[in-house]
DNA sequence: GCTAAAGTGGTACGCATGTACCGGTCCGTT
DNA sequence: AACGGACCGGTACATGCGTACCACTTTAGC
C-alpha cells in the first residue's frame, strides 16, 4: 500500500554478511507452519468477503487467525502477495462450487429448465446463506477489477472467466446443446452479468428476469445455425 | 473510513449555544464558493479515474485542486459524500459520452455494423484517449461495485444501468431493430460484460470478439418471433 | 546433545488518513 | 459604516496502516 514497489528485492542490508535465502516462508518447513499460513489465507480470504479489498490488512487477518502480528509478515512478503493468493484461493473455492452445482443437471431440458439450472448453478444461494454467497462475490468481482490496475493479479482474473466459461461450455455440451465457443461465451458473459448486477443493486425481479433473458437467448441461439 | 459512520448527527458539542445551521455549504451562496466546489468535485472524478476508490482522500482531492485541506471538509460533509457525488457525475458525464456517440448512428444497419456502432459507441475509445478512457470506466465499475456494500450508492449504480440500457434500446429502435426490454436488457449487459472483461483482462481479440458475438445475438435474437 | 535454521511475538517507526478546530478575512445586507 | 454569516487556511489530533526489527523459543539434522 505504500508507494515504493519496485526495487523491492535490493540489496541485504541486514547485519548478516551472507544473505540467508529470504527467510519469507512461502512453504513452510513445518507443520505448524503449513497450518498456520493456511489460517492466515482463510483469514484473509474472509475479510476479503466481508469487507472487500481494503479490510485485508496485516492487523485485521492476524487478529481474526489469532496469530500475531509478525505471522502475516513472515509468511507472505507482502500484502499484495497475501491479497493475490487470497484472491486466487477464492477463484478456486468459487468454480469448485459453480462446478459441483453445474453437474448435478443432466438430461435433455428445455431452454427454460437449462436457463432455471444455470441460474442456480452460477448465481448465489437462495436462503441465508445468500447473504454470505452474495458478499463473497462481491469480494471476488472487488478483487476482479482490481486486476484492472494491478498486472500481477490479470492471469487470475483470466482465470475465473476461463473458468465460468468452460464451466458453461460443458453443461451445455453435456445438456445437448452443442455450441461453438462463441455461444458458450454469450451464455457465459450474460450470466455473469446479471449475476454481478444482481449482487450490486438487489432489484427484486432479478432472478426471474436472469431464467427469462438466458431462456430467450438459449433458445435464439439454438434456433441459429451453426454456432 | 474511519469507523463509526451511524449517529454522525449526534448532539452539537461546538462552543456556541445555538446550532447555528451546519454550515456544510452543500450549495455556496457565493460564486466563488461555487466555482470550488465544483473543483474539488472535479478533482474527485480525476483521482477517481486514475487510481480509484481508495484514491479519493481529502488531502489528494486538494491538491489536486489547488485549495488547502479543509475546503474539502467544509465543502462535503464527509469523505463519503464527496465520493457520491463524485459518482454521480462520473456516470452523467459517461451516459452523456455513450448517447452522444450512439446518436450518430442511423439508418438501417446489418446486424454486423449495429454491433460495430455499439462496440464504439459502449466501449473505451481507441488511440491515445483510450486509456484514459479504460482507467475512468475502471473506477466507474470499482464504485458500482461498492454499491453492493454501501446502500447510499445503490440509487447511483442503478441509474447506470438505467442509462446505458435506455441508450442501447433507444438505438435499437431507431435503426429498426424494434425490440423489448427484455432483448434490449440482453444486448445491454453483453455489451457491458464484454467491455468489462476487456478493461481488466486486457485480451487482444476482445474487441473483435465483442462485435462478432453482439452480431450473433442481434441477429439470433432478430429470428425470433416475439422478443 | 549440539547447532543452525525455522518459527514466534512483542514492539517500534514513519507515514497517511479523516476530521475537528480556530483565528482570521471577505462580502452581502441593512 | 458596521454587522453577521459565509468563507478561508493553517494546524492539530487520534487512529490505523505496512513493514522492519530483534530477542527469544522450538524444531530438524547431524
Amino acid at each position: 500500500m505504500t508507494a515504493p514497489r519496485a526495487a523491492s528485492q535490493a540489496e541485504d542490508t541486514t547485519g548478516s554478511a551472507i544473505t540467508p535465502e529470504p527467510p519469507a516462508a512461502a512453504r513452510p518447513a513445518q507443520e505448524r507452519g503449513r497450518r498456520r499460513r493456511a489460517a492466515l489465507l482463510a483469514a484473509a480470504v474472509g475479510l476479503l468477503e466481508q469487507g472487500g479489498f481494503t479490510a485485508v490488512t496485516h492487523r485485521a487477518v492476524a487478529r481474526r487467525a489469532g496469530l500475531p502480528l509478525a505471522a502475516t509478515t513472515y509468511y507472505f512478503t507482502s500484502r499484495d502477495q497475501l491479497v493475490a493468493e487470497a484472491f486466487a484461493l477464492l477463484i478456486a473455492d468459487e468454480l469448485d462450487g459453480m462446478r459441483a452445482r453445474a453437474e448435478t443437471l443432466t438430461g435433455r431440458p428445455t431452454p427454460e429448465d437449462l436457463a432455471t439450472a444455470l441460474s442456480l448453478a452460477m448465481g448465489p444461494r437462495a436462503g441465508p446463506a445468500g447473504e454470505a454467497d452474495r458478499l463473497r462475490r462481491l469480494g471476488l468481482w472487488e478483487l476482479y477489477l482490481q486486476a484492472g490496475r494491478d498486472p500481477a493479479l490479470q492471469a487470475l482474473a483470466r482465470d475465473w472467466t476461463d473458468g465460468c466459461d468452460t464451466v458453461v461450455a460443458e453443461t451445455l455440451r453435456r445438456t445437448g446443446y452443442p455450441c461453438g465457443r462463441p455461444a458458450a461465451r454469450t451464455v457465459g458473459v450474460l450470466l455473469a452479468g446479471l449475476w454481478m448486477e444482481h449482487l450490486v443493486e438487489g432489484r427484486p425481479g432479478a432472478a426471474l428476469e436472469a431464467r427469462t433473458l438466458l431462456a430467450q437467448t438459449l433458445r435464439a441461439l439454438r434456433a441459429l445455425p451453426g454456432t
